[in-house]
DNA sequence: GTATTTTATGCAAACGTTTGCAATTTTCGG
DNA sequence: CCGAAAATTGCAAACGTTTGCATAAAATAC
């Protein structure tokens, strides 16, 4: 085992009598640099077990050829997705992506703002905490001219690049699918209306609801993260007594997957007696028996797309950041959770094939 | 928006008229340094903006209070969960986690070791490619004496610090509970042998079929990359005429996931007809109909573990590093899929209750 | 009030690169 | 073979910190 005694460009120069600014160029193909020394000064430096530090020359450059990426979990699907996409692009460029977690604590995403400010990463993307409303706290990336991207939990009045998905189209074609099956009593479980991507899949189910005449009720709609445990909570605000809904449209699939366990218990039938959706399309919801309608977000896309903007704007460097909002589309994938029609109640009561 | 204009301890010393080092020993809390000042540097830095350069203290401290991670994917359940306890506790500790994916690709592994290496990380925690026999593109850090952890993929003759689960017990304690439920073939669906995780877990399958006098036979085990996709081939060649086996061992749950689909397809009960058991605890293996029985990994507590052995590897420095494995626990997680005595084949035919 | 210890601050080098500019060597036209 | 242009290489400063050592200031002892 050899003393820690990594070789460093001055090494390769010595041992070459060459100055080390020649070594350095010829390290980096520099065109000054004649083919017969680039080879040399390349042989030593592999012979010599060589390996460039990236701090120094990040310091000298200032720029850390990394770039950070904030998202709340990494153990959800739908950012782990996301992370993953962008990770191995950028990576084909040649940039590190450090993956950070806010666990959806605010506290904890403005210290990320501080400390990958100080890894002087040269690009940021972030999908914020569910309540963060204040975004100043990327104010030092805006102003230092930081290439800064923002996705799928974007800021409301924040003007910075935002690629998202289509919320309100989301939450219209959910509430319509629905209606179109039959519902005529739908409820809602959104996450914090702190949250714009709700705020905006809420108004997608309020305007279906209005253009399909059906009342809007306020004591329908729930607003809370959509953990399991707030799940059964609101479960049994529903279904404390009749009249019970007939259809739910839950804006995540963990929220949708308890609550059709919940039905089951309460020897609820689905889609029957009351058809139930979900949102981000949770690999979850395609197994469960019924399987469950869910709302595509084509996170592969989005993170291809945040990925794309994030080079665009670290190759025209200095340009300044024009606001700009991108949208992913997003599709219905119809499963048997919202499947059937409505059995008027007690009527047919088919037998439910598989 | 201000032109890009960096703070730096400098600015602070020139405003205060205290020299550079006064600055930085007060900024890091120098025992040496008056209280007074110390007070007064702190309110300038807030006052000018400063923000630390990570590049330059790293450089200079030849550390750079980084951790790489290196893992096949984080889009996966067991790596993702593992991923993010690491990430977090470290987090705590002060360190910024480079998670890295290899995509299970050795060659993409190979580079991130390089390209890491660069980076000078203080650590690394490594769960290798399917493929990895050869680690030596490691010995890098092993050789400068950079704390170096591998976690369930580990490898197999290489002197490292390792913390794997109890695979050999689990392929054990699966076969076992499948022989005890009744199974008399048993048909074992492994990774390729190329990771010992793998080669641990055929060890208890013989182990328990010996044991029990089952004879092993090489036709029921199959070595494959564990995607949906090969699951369905290894299905056609087991179902492609009788016998059937009355037990599957597979290697993970999606694999389980997909035998089971596959059985429903050809009308054959789970668990009555044929029994199943994944691995890792998919938390999709719990939701499906019938709930697959599968083995708990722990997950979290294996994150723990790595990242507390790195804690210490990087407490002290220089410290030769010691070969040393650990283990963490497993637990059978019984379901539906495993659960009932086998039908004697064509007699009792009980309706499935739901 | 001086000598000595303790406390607080400053100087300057170092970490490993990159790069503008200057210097040197090579190439080539005439 | 000379001079000028082109190609190659070298010098030295800079990036923003930290830290051993020296120095200055304050506190203590006598």
């Amino acid at each position: 085992m050899s003393k820690r005694t990594e070789k460093t460009i001055v090494d390769i120069a010595e041992e070459l009598k060459l100055s080390v600014s020649t070594v350095s160029r010829a390290l980096n193909n520099h065109p000054n640099i004649s083919t017969r020394t680039k080879e040399k000064v390349k042989k030593m430096a592999n012979k010599l077990g060589y390996r460039p530090n990236a701090m120094a020359a990040g310091l000298r450059n200032n720029k850390s050829r990394t770039i950070g990426l904030v998202v709340p979990r990494i153990s959800m699907f739908f950012p782990a997705t996301i992370s993953t996409v962008i990770q191995n692009k950028l990576h084909e460029h040649g940039y590190h992506v450090l993956i950070c977690q806010s666990n959806d604590s605010l506290e904890q995403e403005i210290a990320l703002a501080e400390t990958l400010y100080s890894t002087r990463i040269d690009a940021l993307a972030v999908s914020s905490t569910l309540y963060t409303t204040d975004f100043s706290h990327f104010d030092i990336f805006k102003d230092n001219n930081i290439p800064l991207v923002f996705f799928d939990r974007v800021p409301k009045d924040y003007k910075v690049k935002v690629v998202k998905g289509d919320d309100y189209l989301g939450g219209y074609t959910v509430t319509e699918h629905l209606i179109e099956k039959g519902c005529k009593d739908i409820v809602h479980i959104s996450g914090p209306l702190t949250c714009s991507l709700y705020t905006e899949r809420v108004a997608g189910y309020k305007n279906a609801l209005r253009k399909h005449k059906i009342p809007f009720k306020k004591s329908r709609i729930f607003y809370q993260e959509l953990t399991k445990e707030n799940a059964l909570q609101a479960c049994e605000k529903i279904f404390a007594r009749p009249p019970y809904p007939d259809g739910v449209f839950a804006a995540n699939d963990t929220t949708a997957i308890t609550i059709l366990e919940y039905c089951r218990k309460k020897n609820l039938r689905v889609p029957e007696d009351i058809k139930i959706v979900g949102y981000s399309n949770d690999p979850r919801a395609e197994i469960i028996t019924p399987s469950i309608t869910s709302v595509d977000q084509f996170p592969a896309i989005m993170g291809e797309r945040v990925a794309k903007a994030l080079l665009e704007l670290l190759q025209q460097p200095g340009a300044p950041q024009r606001y700009s909002e991108e949208l992913v589309p997003i599709q219905l994938i119809e499963r048997a959770s919202s499947a059937a029609p409505v059995s008027t109640s007690k009527t047919t009561v088919k037998k439910k094939a598989k």
